[in-house]
DNA sequence: GATGAATGAGAATTCATTCAT
DNA sequence: AATGAATGAATTCTCATTCAT
């Protein structure tokens, strides 16, 4: 694949973020996202071998910036406020989040999408579990480890309520509608106050 | 309508919530439903005006049973502990959701099902908010008053947030799979003690 | 069939014409003309074996009274002006068949409703020649043997001409489309003078 | 647009008026029609937003002609005979109107045909006013110029009787129903010498 | 005589996918 | 690598008609 050819599919797949978040994933057409990436409908099929595939693909990137993202959050250990840290790294995760949420909401929805054939790819971008829950859970243990987190909370536990927490707050057809982005920044941070208060020490 | 027509559309909204909940929202064909309910899909036409509604008509039960069993959760306060009676009020709540989290799911993705002409029956239904938040946010109001909840915390905002959480747990595809009931109520235990740990006064 | 039999049948029969003049002879279906009629749609098949037969029924009122209007005509011979004959005659006939007018485009229009099965019934009917294009013809050469107009015109083929004209301008959705009432007099008036002009002796 | 999808587009246009011919409007489905053109039901939409818009640019090619070969009828004014010009004019209309005769009745009796969003494409191609009425109108201005019409005789009176009278002639199920050809030219011109007949000077 | 439910054959339209160029 | 045409299966919905009550 040339050059030209990895800037179509670039295309392609931000034409397939960009439509599923405007109107949908059951309205997200291969006709409609070959409109928006400027090809046409055959195009899509030089790149991906079916518009399940090419999902998938579009939803990786921004999965993969998450995944960087949470890679250093177990070395804040010890700084800041665990509040603080805590509030940071979720906020930033439901930011880029944002983009493919709805297709995590079609797989989550649709039992074909996340069985069979499709369960390998599933996989590999692990989407609601995986890195995330791992590094969460490992920077709570740290924490754990120096006494900023009292002894008998559960690490994985914890941090498998928040990223939920936040999954429900990002759903939520809230007051933050008006400016197209979903999660609002203060809300999650007053919801992991909350759970953050029960686990001091 | 007479008695068979009743059953029939009965057996219809049934079909209706067994479909989704088996093959999801997007494959709940009127052909699939139909089947279901051992009809021809014209008699779906003579009972509903469209499939969107049969779809809101058919979540509308169990959520007018979640309405029901929420009413009495403020005459709870100050009998068992917090905790108990979230828990089980949740859990409860849980298990009547089920059936209709699938549709749920489809209003809160696709934009068109959460706007227009359908707005007015959405907000009929009330189903993410409506009922259940403000009855829990009473009952929490309540127990504030009596002292077993601390005096700074936010009713509406931790009810939105136990809420949200439940609502998460709901989705993930968790250990639970297996019998087809979705969320682990020990999960929601363990998520609502952690939660509840932080509103001890 | 007992009088309350007559009456829904005579119903049916008025909502028919209504129905059709409304919304047009393919949008008259079944249910809207027993919703019209205020009966089911069940209770058509009562009255009529099906629904082109009652479209036929509905035509044969509204054409008899054309064929009794149209019967003492020659007998006007003599009297008045030819172009007063034949206007007021004319007019008269627009009236009347207003009514059925869709319901002879259709039978015109469509292959099916021409042919075959129906071909007998039309015939009974005679919407469009008949009655009214006899009448009109004896008239003329009444008229003729009594010097009223030239020798050497072809009565039959004026009154073919005559009655096409009538058809062709009760069609035009002319000035008079804000009554409902198609065909305005006046124009009639007009063109029935034309006509006339070229027929003195 | 490729040479192969002008010629498919072409073709689906072609089926649309002879399938409207065979069978008349109400029966011309898009089935029909692709079978007649020999594609698939799904090719029709990839050229045409939708059935009505096929049927309308499937009028427009003839009207466009029909408008084509009345545009010199004006500089024939004084040659000829006023009954021969006409009669030429009109059986040249009738014949090339044949194969959109259905489509415009459609038009004519269906009320939302008639109306609504499609009042613009009708305008466009002005069906039954438009182009033939008016330089019908205004070579008989001329030929009253040169004194060849009788002063007192309306120009666009007489050009509408004469349509309207060429109109319903075509629909007439008359002798000519066996060669296909509707309208018979003998009775066309007849009709013509009736009415010129009232014009002399 | 009339009802109301149900049918089943089709209608227009959509869409992921294939293929010749 | 990309286009544009075409496919064919599926989808929602309509409608004349039948039938048990």
């Amino acid at each position: 694949m040339n050059e030209r050819g990895r800037a179509t599919r670039d295309r392609l797949l931000a034409a397939t973020r960009d439509v599923v978040r405007d109107v949908g994933y059951s309205r997200a057409t291969t006709r409609a996202i070959a409109r928006a990436a400027d090809v046409t409908e055959g195009t899509i099929y030089r790149h991906f071998p079916d518009k399940t595939t090419m999902f998938f693909a579009a939803a990786l990137g921004p999965h993969n910036e998450m995944l960087t993202q949470f890679a250093d959050l177990p070395d804040l250990a010890g700084t800041n406020t665990l509040a603080e840290n805590l509030t940071t790294a979720l906020i930033r995760l439901a930011q880029l989040r944002e983009d493919i949420l709805p297709l995590e909401l079609a797989i989550l929805t649709d039992p074909e999408l996340a069985t069979g054939r499709t369960a390998a790819r599933l996989d590999a971008v692990s989407l609601a579990t995986g890195g995330p829950p791992e590094r969460l859970a490992e920077y709570l243990r740290s924490e754990q480890r120096l006494g900023r987190l009292r002894a008998d909370a559960d690490p994985q536990l914890v941090a498998r309520t928040l990223l939920s927490l936040l999954f429900a707050l990002s759903l939520e057809p809230s007051a933050a509608d008006a400016d197209g982005g979903r999660p609002d920044p203060a809300l999650i941070g007053s919801a992991v106050d909350l759970v953050v208060r029960g686990l001091a020490p």
